[in-house]
DNA sequence: CACCATAAGCAT
DNA sequence: TGCTTATGGTGC
């Protein structure tokens, strides 16, 4: 009989197709395609990987197979019943995997995490149908009660609503009473209603809104803007209107957010707008609705996604936005696996898609303000807050003047303005990014420092936990009661403030404030973390002690007093970005106060009033900041006027990796629009025991340094044994 | 990535 | 000696 599978003479009239698979590989892999399957690019199969069967992309028709394998190649095994990837999407893959140095597959891999496939479990619904039973039991009459409508309803929605459990509903089935049957399938998503509950503007606002409809345009291709406005200008309803409409063109649309624990508010805002919750996707989803998420975005049937920065890869049917809200923040940064920034690769992808894109920010990055000031993305600003709200007022506390007391952390001045928040029976935030009771623990008596034993950093006294913590590897051990090295009792101190410690003193300085931390290790679930913003907003809550946890979305309606407890932390690490971030940050926490009331005051605490940074908080002027930091970054050549590499390479131990550092600097290709820095020890010289160096690649603009990396890579040192080399092309932290 | 082969640790 | 755990290479 004809084989195609074993007969040589076949082999050439055999179709073989490559397909990626969605492991760390950089190739695609060749396989035979069985007689009548139709395969092509962007059909999702499923193929033999070794031992095992995994998904793929078939990426390309391969007319010559490498002949070095032509007795190996496997067969497809089948073909996915799902959309296939459209080559908008598999361009962006490569484009991807090419800039970041990543490997093809675990790029694909993030388009591919689509929770489990295969025929969605059927819910199972009851309806009234018979006469009532024989036997009449409290239970049963409170069943039948809500069961009389006449309708189907999901049965264990309707045991819990009846109070009853499920086994009661069987009885009534068995009597014949209730009939049992399959729900219809809910939609993932349904329809959001462009007019719905259209905003009510202010003549800025309604601009800026017209602006946004016209980029959304049909036919207008990609275009970037910049949502420029500040905290409670009303950004969020001003994009709104450019989702309207795109969701009115009937295409989709994605909205990129830095993190899942902001989307709580932002659902609900959402749904007042458009009269329905948009589609989630983010990593704590369940399998089940992962899979009927992603199902829903491939067919088209989700207008709105709201994400994180995974949703980028997914595979829309028909995206016409994306919206990047809080474009400057650094969680869009991926720093495990594939190292990418998912506002830069979002750029390029509605750039591949040729569809408009909104960077929506009141700091925006120095990179994002730049392509603005430059014209390459335009401008829509929203320079006030709505409806005449004015922008907090904000004085520096030089705390060379005026410091606390010993041992404490809150100023006098400050002390006495939280005091005044609580007799108005207003909210007072005060900000420290440092979770813990304490940053470092000594003894008194020796001076031995708790330090990690597998990192470079000091243990973090963490109270409510009991234990010292190192905030790198996570390795903790109980707070001990003795030094561990000269046995002395008693003689633990605890050095310097976390929110922990900042909480003691704010209850001891108001001993009937209630107070609250929040701070992301006290944190349980997002639900848990609801629940206590629920708290904060409805005002049972005085001082809210908050990390940069609070600096984000969150709308506190009592707030009118933020005191910035060491504005200076976050300044002095070396980090290029450190002055960019510290602005951000600091901005962002001012910014919720007096959101509601429009008296909003804030207070930094710092060593250093006459820092750029302070002045240009202080004079609330934005310009100032960005002129001074675009020319500091013009001068040295850092982004966006020159890119920049970070290299780091990991080892056991010292000698391993410095060495591997030194002759992978000393392999660099001579360029000379390139800068190899290094090797120097890494910020964290030592973390989870592997022992880092770091070189730093720096280019001017015009340059592919990507390709230069590739190749010098490729030709240089390869690594083994337990050495890791890391490659990030633009790297954000520099620790 | 996730699997297997092989090597290295360790109690019996 | 066998059983577990770490490590490196490989997949078409």
């Amino acid at each position: 009989m004809d084989d195609s599978r074993t007969s040589p003479t076949s082999n050439a009239s055999t179709r073989v197709v490559d397909v990626q698979v969605p492991v760390a590989v950089d190739q695609a892999y060749s396989y035979r395609v069985p007689r009548g399957l139709d395969l092509k690019p962007g059909d999702v199969v499923a193929v033999p990987l070794g031992p095992r069967e995994v998904l793929g992309v078939v990426w390309a028709e391969n007319p010559n197979p490498d002949p070095r394998l032509h007795n190996r190649l496997k067969d497809v095994a089948e073909k996915l019943d799902v959309p296939p990837l459209r080559e908008e999407l598999r361009r962006l893959v490569d484009w991807v995997a090419n800039y970041t140095l990543s490997p093809r597959g675990q790029v694909l891999r993030m388009t591919l995490r689509m929770g489990e496939l295969g025929p969605e479990r059927q819910r199972m619904g009851v309806r009234l149908v018979g006469p009532p039973p024989q036997r009449m039991t409290p239970a049963r009459r409170r069943l039948i009660e809500i069961l009389s409508d006449g309708l189907l309803h999901g049965k264990s929605d309707v045991a819990k609503e009846a109070g009853v459990s499920p086994g009661v509903i069987d009885g009534l089935v068995d009597e014949g009473t209730l009939h049992v049957e399959a729900m219809p399938r809910e939609p993932a998503a349904p329809t959001p209603d462009p007019d719905f509950a259209p905003a009510d503007f202010s003549p800025e606002q309604a601009r800026a809104a017209e602006t946004m409809r016209e980029l959304v345009k049909p036919g207008g291709g990609f275009q970037a803007a910049l949502l420029d406005g500040v905290t409670g200008s009303g950004k969020t309803e001003v994009y709104f209107e450019a989702v309207a409409e795109v969701v009115r063109q009937g295409r989709q649309c994605l909205i990129l957010m830095p993190e899942i624990a902001l989307t709580g508010q932002f659902l609900d805002r959402f749904a007042l707008r458009f009269g329905v919750r948009p589609l989630e996707w983010h990593s704590e989803l369940t399998p089940r609705t992962r899979a009927r998420n992603w199902a829903a975005i491939a067919a088209g049937e989700a207008q709105v996604v709201v994400g994180a920065r995974s949703a980028l890869f997914l595979p829309y049917a028909d995206l016409g936005l994306i919206i990047v809200d809080e474009e400057h923040d650094q969680a869009y940064k991926q720093e495990d696996g594939a190292h990418y920034h998912a506002r830069d690769m979002a750029v390029v992808r509605a750039s591949i898609a040729r569809i408009p894109i909104v960077l929506a920010s009141a700091t925006p990055s120095v990179e994002t303000e730049v392509n603005a000031r430059k014209g390459r993305y335009r401008r829509i600003p929203l320079p006030s807050r709505f409806g005449g709200q004015h922008m907090p007022q904000i004085e520096a506390i030089d705390l060379r003047r005026e410091p606390p007391m010993r041992g404490r952390f809150i100023s006098p001045r400050l002390a006495e303005q939280v005091g005044h928040a609580i007799e108005r029976r207003e909210q007072a935030l005060l900000f420290l990014n440092r979770r813990g009771y304490a940053p470092l623990t000594l003894c008194r008596a020796c001076g031995h420092r708790f330090a990690c034993t597998i990192c470079d950093a000091w243990l973090v006294d963490h109270r409510f936990r009991q234990r010292l913590v190192c905030h790198h590897c996570g390795f903790s051990m109980p707070r001990p009661l003795q030094c561990p090295h000269c046995a002395a009792e008693q003689s633990l101190v605890a050095v310097g403030p976390g929110v922990e410690r900042l909480q003691e003193e704010a209850s001891s300085l108001f001993p009937d404030a209630r107070t609250m931390v929040l701070s992301s290790d006290l944190i349980t679930s997002i639900e848990a973390m609801r629940s206590e913003l629920n708290d904060i907003a409805e005002g049972r809550v005085d001082i809210i002690i908050g990390t940069q946890l609070v600096a984000k979305g969150h709308n506190f309606p009592r707030l009118n007093l933020v005191g910035v407890v060491d504005a200076d932390l976050g300044l002095s690490n070396g980090d290029p970005r450190a002055a960019e971030r510290t602005f951000q940050l600091l901005n962002q926490v001012i910014g919720r106060a007096g959101r509601d009331q429009g008296r909003g005051v804030g207070f930094l605490q710092t060593h250093q009033p006459e820092h750029p940074v302070m002045k240009a908080l202080v004079a609330c002027d934005r310009e100032a900041f960005y002129a001074s930091e675009i020319e500091a970054r013009e001068r040295t050549l850092y982004p966006p006027f020159g890119r920049l590499a970070s290299l780091i390479i990991s080892a056991g131990d010292r000698p391993t990796a410095e060495g591997f550092a030194r002759q992978l600097a000393s392999s660099a290709p001579v360029d000379e629009r390139v800068q190899v820095l290094g090797p120097a020890e890494a910020p964290l010289a030592v973390i989870k025991g592997r022992y880092r160096f770091r070189l730093l690649v720096k280019s001017v603009r015009s340059f592919d340094l990507s390709n230069y990396l590739r190749q010098w890579l490729a030709q240089g040192p390869k690594t083994k044994g337990n050495l890791k080399l890391e490659v990030d092309v633009d790297p954000q932290s520099f620790l």
